[in-house]
DNA sequence: ACAAAATCCCCCAAAATGGGTGATTGATTC
DNA sequence: GAATCAATCACCCATTTTGGGGGATTTTGT
């Protein structure tokens, strides 16, 4: 059984490219070729890829939003991204969209039927630079205003806790707590939880992922 | 300027077997050897290491809590994580404590010395397996017994956001919003924003990380 | 046509929140 | 020694939020 495949690329050489190196592997069928996510969307129940070789920078939706779109619609199929570009926050967030792996754009032959074959034995192919970024992406939490017990306070509130679980928890009183959140708000100069989140999560001053 | 080094590993014969590897490289000087974290900790102020090899199965206090304590204490101090069990959780939670990269036990004395190093210029040395794991880590939230519309309200809950901010960035009203919240806690059996996020969390239900 | 999902409405009481203005202790720094 | 900062705690106040209980309607997918 031939592997279908779609490829969604907006600049017509690299899609052509793809295509005149996939179109020699007898065990892969190239099923077409879209300059945009819409188009590709429309034929989807036509072309049922079992995977999708996807750009990022598209004209109209990204190639994350159409990740996210085609793996609801299909959620066995596999998106790969086509990427020179490695930009670390655009990275992780197709992975979060389901993106399956990466296909650097200027891979030779072997080592893009390599990258295929490997998504479809249930991989998870990109390079070595891109998984570091998306490793580093946890760390470098540096230069934050707030005191420990502050990024501790905060924390809790990311997990949903009322000030009086929290106070519960560190040992402390409730007033302690408020106390602690007035001097985060004034830090960070915010006044609500949400925002104090939002601000703290944009610049990696709390973990992000509840553990 | 040799480079200071102390190695923090359980079982004696990979420790020795890592401090005789490490002492035919003229750059690296093996400051101590331990084999608790307790320890280490000790003589972290006379050993001022500059790379710290720490296992993470270890007795007493591990060494994700080791990471951590030590990354407090000095910032600018790399710990690498010896390991042979590629645990998925577990790589994570150490990648966040601030671990700098891994090093397989088995590796040979060529790869130590490029990890080593690589961690000394800034890199983040991890084998693909270890990188793909985290990668993984994030994908996989299937199984869901919430909606998206739910999934989506409770990803709002978890941004910190109140009923009222959540209706208004959907576009409906404060009730639908409360109806939706009833329904995740009847589902998720739990009867409070902090137990539905840990629920939703720990089940990876929900992206865990606001973008 | 049926079920599920999504939308909306009201009532109620308890809890949480945000802002203000304080105070005390201990550690570190100048 | 003075000054600063971190962490702790207190009380007042008004407003908002939350959770639980009743419902209802419309849209959507199968």
């Amino acid at each position: 059984m031939k592997k279908r495949i779609i490829i969604v690329e907006d600049n017509i050489s690299i899609r052509e490219g793809f295509r005149a190196v996939l179109e020699t592997i007898e065990k892969y069928e190239v099923m077409n070729l879209y300059s945009n996510v819409e188009e590709a969307l429309e034929h989807l129940d036509q072309d049922l890829p079992d995977i999708v070789l996807m750009d990022i920078e598209l004209p109209g939706m990204d190639g994350i939003a159409g990740t996210i779109r085609i793996k609801k619609l299909y959620p066995d199929c596999i998106v790969l991204i086509i990427t020179v570009l490695e930009d670390s926050e655009k990275v992780f967030r197709s992975l979060c969209a389901g993106a399956g792996g990466y296909i650097v754009k200027n891979s030779n032959i072997s080592e893009i039927v390599q990258n295929i074959d490997e998504a479809l034995a249930g991989g998870a192919p990109m390079s070595l630079s891109i998984a570091k970024m998306v490793v580093q992406s946890f760390q470098q939490q540096q230069n934050s205003p707030l005191t420990e017990r502050e990024t501790e306070v905060l924390q809790s509130i990311a997990e949903g806790k009322s000030y009086s679980k929290i106070a519960l928890d560190l040992y402390v009183s409730k007033e302690t707590i408020r106390s602690h959140i007035k001097n985060i708000y004034r830090k960070l100069e915010v006044s609500s939880k949400a925002d104090a989140i939002k601000v703290a999560n944009s610049n990696k001053w709390v973990t992000g992922r509840a553990l």
